[in-house]
DNA sequence: GTTTTTGCAAATGATTTGCATGGAT
DNA sequence: ATCCATGCAAATCATTTGCAAAAAC
């Protein structure tokens, strides 16, 4: 039982959901990898650590996580979702050959972005910036 | 035969790409649309001026779209790709509940975006905010 | 004890593929 | 004449759903 797993128990109760093995173990599933991870990656590494956790479950689990803010739902093509358990403020480099995700530091203006976003009726939860381009791999 | 189709045609051709009839149709459809469609709304438009296009050849027509800059792809959820047929520099909201896309006109620093790309091995296209939230419907 | 979550299996739905035909260069 | 694009049908793949059993509250 991690810190982690703590704040996300009390999340889960606070949010009148319950706290399960499974969930716990997606978390720390996703947390291990320290990437963007799909949810078939982070089924597999589930699977490692408590077998027969179904796919469903995973799905829904990784939802929930996103739901909560411990994680990030990264959108990057046609079926590729992918999770990234960094939740603080970054931004994605996408490979429009690859479909590689990478992290990028970069500060931008979010308090323009969301006011902008209020502006017209929204009721903004976050900013994102996604450059699409080439990774260096694909360059070649 | 309107300007875009000529301009469309030689972007074609100098990419060593046929022109066909069911690109220039495709074209002309997601711009009529005039807003962010999916492929099978292109499809449904296409079929009224040029019935027997192939659900494929949207798909493929769409992506050559993308490719030569005549349209943008924006992904905003698991299975749902859309094209946009607004190729200036604007950005978007994305509803968390209906998925929805709405423009947000928002003057971003790209090129400070394309820098720190760079500076990591990038070769980047464009930079694109996301914001997500809920939209003005979704909210009640 | 009540209600949510899980696991399983099957359904769904978007996107892609293979291959023969047709069309553009 | 050559080679690319299309149409069709079927395959693929991620994701979702329905329901009974199990687990959390």
């Amino acid at each position: 039982m991690t810190e982690t797993d703590t704040a996300l128990s009390e999340a889960l109760r606070g949010a009148g959901m319950r706290v399960t093995p499974q969930r716990l173990v997606i978390a720390r599933a996703l947390r291990r990898l320290d990437r963007h991870a799909s949810v078939d990656e982070v089924a597999s590494a589930v699977a490692a650590e408590l077998p027969g956790v179904s796919v469903p479950t995973v799905y829904s689990g990784l939802e929930v996580l996103a739901d909560l803010g411990f994680a990030r739902r990264v959108t990057v093509a046609p079926g590729a979702v992918l999770y990234d358990p960094h939740t603080d403020d970054h931004h994605h480099l996408v490979c429009k050959r690859c479909h590689r995700v990478e992290d990028v530091d970069l500060p931008i203006d979010a308090e323009r972005a969301l006011a902008a976003a209020r502006r017209q009726g929204f009721a903004p939860d976050r900013a994102e910036l996604v450059v699409t381009g080439l990774c260096r791999s694909c360059r070649a």
